[in-house]
DNA sequence: CGGACAAGCTGA
DNA sequence: CAGCTTGTCCGG
């Protein structure tokens, strides 16, 4: 047999390019993708087969074959990754590869047609789909399924968190599908019929897929939070144009990033959303406790249903939201003309909408030492037991499963934990409002829809979701009273073009000692700002920002680069 | 990244 | 001039 020689990419990360090594008798059965080590300037490191090298001189040996590794179509997924997000190749390949070595596969069983009651009626063409809270995405897995069904390939199913890619599949097993864990590295390489994962799973090891099913698409545990900072969405969408297969992408609002340029589809109206009431503050009497006088009214009225948990009250605690108390009597820091929480401003005490910036003394007893409180919740659960004279849980992301008293007060976390509901109150919807982050207005639109499930927008009596807030006019707050969330995601796709956000221009950030050097060396249609020690890219889109950021040389000295 | 090797510095 | 540090180069 003739000589053959392979490309290996190593595990070295400073080292983005291919190396060819020699094809030995002990390892010719080594295919694309298979795990090899190899020996790299005298030393012995790990790598990956990348493709065939010509054989044109004294080549040293493969070392070893260790097992198998990503199919070709991920090998090559994975460069196009590495090039979108100005990472090393090595590091999208980690990602596609067994934590464990492999050496045998399974055998992958047939897929097996859904049984003829358990068919949805629903087909719902592909595309992103703007999904009320009340529709069940099951659905559009399983309209997904049917639709993929004599594709060949895996349908691949990614969901935000791994408790709710738990639950889908065992929702699917019911159903007589073949479904495999994302983590289950052999399955999945072997194309399991469906694969339900979390965020790694865009780059899950499957030959092909047939399809795939985005849950909750807009939501930021999809985005890698350490560099490099890829998105899963992103790279199923390639995947499945490289693969000529349909996907569906649901949120319940769509982010510009996802809606423009995508055909969108609605799926149920505004009467799936919740009926909502807003309770404004500003009219209200400021000696209400924590709770308006109409909230604890409504409040009594769920607490004589028959629900076993009957009023929901939600605190989102975003970014700094601490309190101020005395550390001598223990008051807490409140704005004398709006009651609201006061900070610490540069020494002074002020509420968030600087009222009145006054010096650190306590107003009860004088004392000018104040402690930080970390627990809000704590302190509404107190407040909201004694307005309502009924006993109150608290639940926040760690508090353990304790039954539940027929009040819950909590964190956003309580949206997860409890199933159903009558009354939901959104204490504090300002604080999403407020909030610095673009994001967060989003995230309210989010929650606004959890609690909907909660509520049950199509159940009778019709549940009911109030927000206490000081900005009734807002149009996040309009939206959500009507149901109807295009306004807002108008407005969204406005900014997005004035600001060159997606899908309307592309962002880099660029820091390390050979920033300086290597943003200066960038093509003209670049821009650049400085913003600190590091510099801020903008390019007309992805594509022009990634070709950008390849054709410019790396200077000497440590560069980071995070593309979005 | 990290090993190899060369050039530079130090001290007896 | 041995012995050590520091710098630069380059990998198949």
């Amino acid at each position: 047999m003739a000589a053959r020689a392979v490309q290996v990419v190593t595990e070295v990360a400073a080292l983005n390019r291919p190396f060819d090594y020699l094809v030995t008798d002990a390892t010719t059965h080594v295919a694309p993708g298979d795990r090899v080590r190899v020996s790299l300037h005298n030393r012995s490191v790990r790598g990956w087969v990348v493709g065939e090298a010509p054989l044109e001189r004294e080549l040293k040996p493969l070392v070893k074959w260790l097992g198998y590794g990503p199919p070709t179509n991920v090998v090559d997924l994975a460069r196009w990754a590495s090039w979108r997000w100005y990472a090393p190749w090595s590091r999208f390949l980690a990602t596609a590869s067994p934590p464990r070595v492999v050496t045998a596969l399974p055998a992958t069983p047939a897929k097996r047609p859904l049984a003829p009651t358990q068919r949805v009626t629903l087909e719902v063409a592909p595309g992103v789909l703007t999904l009320a809270p009340t529709i069940d995405p099951l659905d559009v897995i399983l309209s997904a399924y049917q639709q993929c069904y004599d594709r060949e390939g895996s349908l691949l199913v990614l969901v935000p968190h791994e408790a709710w890619a738990r639950r889908v599949r065992e929702r699917l097993v019911r159903r007589g599908v073949e479904v495999c864990d994302g983590d289950d590295w052999p399955r999945v390489r072997a194309q399991w019929p469906v694969v339900v994962a979390t965020r790694g799973g865009a780059l899950a090891p499957t030959p092909r897929v047939a399809g795939a099913v985005v849950l909750d698409a807009d939501d930021e545990s999809f985005r890698s939070t350490s560099a490099p900072t890829w998105h899963a969405v992103d790279v199923v969408r390639e995947r499945c144009q490289r693969d000529d297969a349909p996907y569906w992408l649901t949120s319940f609002f769509p982010s510009p990033a996802l809606s423009v340029a995508s055909t969108t589809a609605h799926l149920g109206d505004g009467s799936d959303w919740p009926q909502v009431e807003v309770v404004d503050r500003r009219q209200g009497d400021p000696h209400d406790g924590a709770l308006t006088r109409e909230v604890v009214l409504a409040a009594h009225r769920a607490l004589a249903s028959s629900e076993p948990v009957a009023v929901v009250i939600i605190l989102q605690r975003l970014g700094a939201g601490r309190l101020l108390a005395c550390a001598h009597c223990g008051e807490l820091a409140r704005c004398a003309q709006c009651a609201q929480a006061e900070q610490d401003v540069e020494g002074q005490l002020a509420c968030r909408e600087r009222h009145d910036v006054r010096a650190r003394f306590c107003r009860a007893c004088g004392a000018t030492k104040f402690r930080s409180v970390r627990s809000g919740v704590t302190t509404l659960a107190r407040d909201v037991s004694l307005q309502l004279a009924q006993p109150v849980s608290e639940i926040t992301a760690s508090s353990s499963d304790a039954p539940l008293a027929r009040v819950v007060v909590g964190t956003e976390a309580v949206l997860t934990r409890v199933r159903r509901a009558s009354l939901v109150i959104f204490a504090d919807f300002d604080q999403y409002l407020l909030a610095p982050r673009a994001q967060a207005r989003r995230q309210a639109v989010s929650a606004l829809a959890r609690a909907g499930r909660l509520v049950g927008a199509r159940r009778a009596p019709r549940g009911l979701v109030m927000l206490q807030t000081r900005r009734s006019g807002d149009v996040v707050v309009t939206c959500a009273v009507a149901g109807n969330f295009e306004p807002l995601r108008l407005e969204e796709i406005e900014d997005a073009r004035l600001l060159g956000l997606a899908p309307f221009g592309a962002r880099a950030d660029v820091a390390g000692e050979g920033a300086p050097a290597f943003v200066a060396a960038l093509p003209d249609d670049i821009v650049v700002r400085q913003s600190g020690t590091s510099f801020t890219l903008g390019a007309p889109n992805v594509t022009r920002l990634a070709e950008a950021l390849a054709s410019t040389p790396r200077p000497p000295g440590s560069l980071r680069v995070a593309v979005e």
